[in-house]
RNA sequence: GGCCUUGUGGUCAAGCGGUUAAGACGGCGCCCUCUCACGGCGCAAUCCCGGGUUCGAUUCCCGGCAAGGUCACCA
């Protein structure tokens, strides 16, 4: 058969020697040990969590390297197209401080452009067409009903579904039999002609995994689609040979179809990237743990933390420590360390697969929020109040002294020990809504009505706005004592039957009387922070 | 079902032939204390199972089992 004029007849045109893409896209002139990684979404929208985990896991070994980190857009299939998906990537990752070197939307560097696939179409039929030249790639005319009629009686025969061997129809067309289907105007596809044998299984480095085993490939898998335009595995391998990628890291769902990209990187005689396969984020689901979907699981997607308010540092320290086990240990000992400083590496990522806990990532988030100055605090906080708070919680940020005050006594600052009582913006906005607007609910008090009253008019009596926080406590000894409660803890606790209770009983109704809540930070800084009028407003209207 | 990957407390995990099997989160208890938060101390809880190899296996080998992934003209 003329390969040549079947290649002609296939792909018409001429199309450059593919030595032109190898001088025009050059080997990188980058350090020694540097990396090229990737990230290569496809555009169908927004980002999650299990993308955020791949994309810091790129960056960080790039970046630690003095290599490169690029954005590439693997749009060749239409229907995943969204528009503004691109820009939305962009965005998202950087919130989390992952900034690309170069690639689509970002400019740089464009020796390597584009970064689109769809714009590099000329460039795969270029090396469609050598193969198919050199005999490794052949026209298929089968019909989406035929491979599916196929795919059922493979499956019912216990056989391997798929096309390979003597299921693959097209393989061994004659030459006539092609002519003739393309005469008659046919639709086709182009694939591969594999030369592997699944029963010859290679050792193979996974940069993730260690040392794995890899299977050779045998199915004839598309790598031209009916519409010129190539698949994934096809333009991975062009893509990352020709823009010199070193190392892919990518989710490992993909170690399925390592032998396939092995046999193509092959086939093109381009050398192999070295590959990291990491495990994915999974989620507790009854009684077994899946795969974190993006249908079921509001938490993957990152406009969830947005809307939640978390801050983005926590969410990044939190993957940090899913991704190299030995990162929280390092960071407990370097607090103060920007997070660039350590020392990442793809050996240390988690072979097996993780369920997400939230109660860790809150946790992290606590001490995040703890350490942030009380300006930054009002920022973080008006920033997401703007977006997403009520238009009362808005109002909060109008008086700026009055909102450092409140941040400032609910972090603590000042005292020996931060408090963390901050775990998101949003459940902030909520804990500090008595310091802005009189309380509408109130815990339950634990001393009956008729004490409760007589405790804040004794206390009423004897407030005084300017007393200092000694003078302040002093009073309310007073007023506990006047009404049979102990002073003194210590006293109360070594003899409690001769007490109706104790100062903390008499503090818990002023608590909750100027609050709402039986749990607060400081009361007199609180009563300071609401001002006289304030504090007696409330104190007389929960007499009753 | 075939193939691949993984298997240490509830969760994340250190470990890499001999350890009282780290640490963190969560849980529980105590202390501190006007409440909470912070902080301190303590407790409970783990090597998937069965065979080997070895003086000795969580660690090495084999076989099970379980979980996950994947088998498209989607990425």
């Amino acid at each position: 058969m003329d390969l040549k004029a079947l290649a002609e007849r296939l792909l018409p045109g001429d199309y450059p020697a593919l030595e032109l893409y190898e001088t025009l896209y050059p080997p990188r002139s980058l350090p020694k040990g540097a990396e090229v990684t990737r990230l290569a979404p496809s555009p169908t929208g927004f980002i999650h969590l299990g993308n955020l985990f791949a994309a810091i896991a790129n960056e960080r070994v790039a970046h630690r390297s003095g290599g490169i980190l690029y954005l590439r857009i693997e749009d060749t299939d239409l229907k995943r197209k969204v528009d503004g998906a691109v820009e939305a990537v962009i965005k998202a990752l950087d919130y989390f401080d992952i900034r690309f070197d170069e690639g689509a939307e970002i400019g740089g560097d464009e020796t390597y452009a584009p970064w689109y696939q769809r714009q590099r179409a000329e460039i795969y039929r270029a090396y469609v067409k050598s193969l198919i030249e050199k005999g490794r790639a052949y026209p298929c005319f089968c019909t989406e009903e035929e491979l599916t009629a196929l795919r059922e009686e493979q499956t019912a025969n216990k056989e391997i579904p798929g096309y390979y061997g003597k299921y693959a129809k097209c393989r061994n067309l004659s030459e006539e039999e092609i002519y003739k289907n393309l005469d008659a105007k046919k639709p086709f596809v182009i694939r591969l002609r594999s030369l592997g044998d699944p029963e010859i299984k290679h050792k193979f480095h996974d940069e993730v995994k260690g040392e794995i085993t890899v299977p050779e490939n045998d199915q004839d898998i598309v790598i031209l689609k009916s519409d010129g335009i190539p698949t994934y595995h096809f333009a991975h391998a062009i893509d990352d040979h020709l823009m010199r990628t070193t190392l892919v890291i990518r989710g490992e769902e993909w170690l399925a179809s390592l032998p396939i990209h092995i046999e193509l990187f092959g086939a093109l005689g381009f050398p192999l990237p070295r590959y990291g396969h990491n495990s994915s984020l999974m989620k507790q689901d009854g009684e077994t743990r899946r795969k974190l979907s993006k249908r079921k699981d509001p938490e993957l997607s990152l406009e969830f933390y947005r809307k939640e308010g978390y801050y983005p540092r926590a969410v990044k320290v939190y993957m940090l420590t899913l991704l190299n086990s030995n990162f929280e240990e390092w960071y407990l000992k370097n607090p103060e360390e920007p997070l660039e400083s350590f020392p990442f590496t793809a050996g240390k990522m988690s072979k097996s697969g993780t369920l997400f806990d939230l109660d860790k990532l809150n946790d992290i988030s606590k001490n995040e929020l703890s350490k942030l100055s009380v300006s930054d605090m009002v920022c973080f906080l008006k920033v997401w109040a703007e977006e997403f708070g009520t238009e009362v919680q808005k109002k909060y940020f109008e008086e700026e002294e009055k909102i450092s005050a409140v941040l400032g006594l609910f972090m603590g600052v000042g005292g020996k020990k931060r408090r963390k009582d901050f775990t998101t913006a949003s459940q902030a906005m909520v804990m500090i809504a008595y310091a802005f607007e009189r309380p509408q609910n109130f815990e339950e008090y634990r001393v009956d009505g008729t004490t409760k009253s007589a405790v804040l008019r004794d206390f009423l009596a004897t407030y005084s706005y300017p007393d200092d926080a000694q003078t302040w406590f002093a009073k309310v000894k007073e007023v506990a004592a006047k009404n049979g409660f102990a002073a003194e803890m210590k006293e109360y606790k070594s003899n409690p039957e001769a007490y109706r209770g104790s100062v903390a009983d008499v503090a818990e109704v002023l608590r909750i009387a100027v609050t709402g809540k039986a749990n607060t930070p400081d009361l007199w800084t609180i009563m300071q922070i609401l001002g006289d009028g304030e504090v007696r407003a409330r104190l007389l209207a929960a007499i009753g």
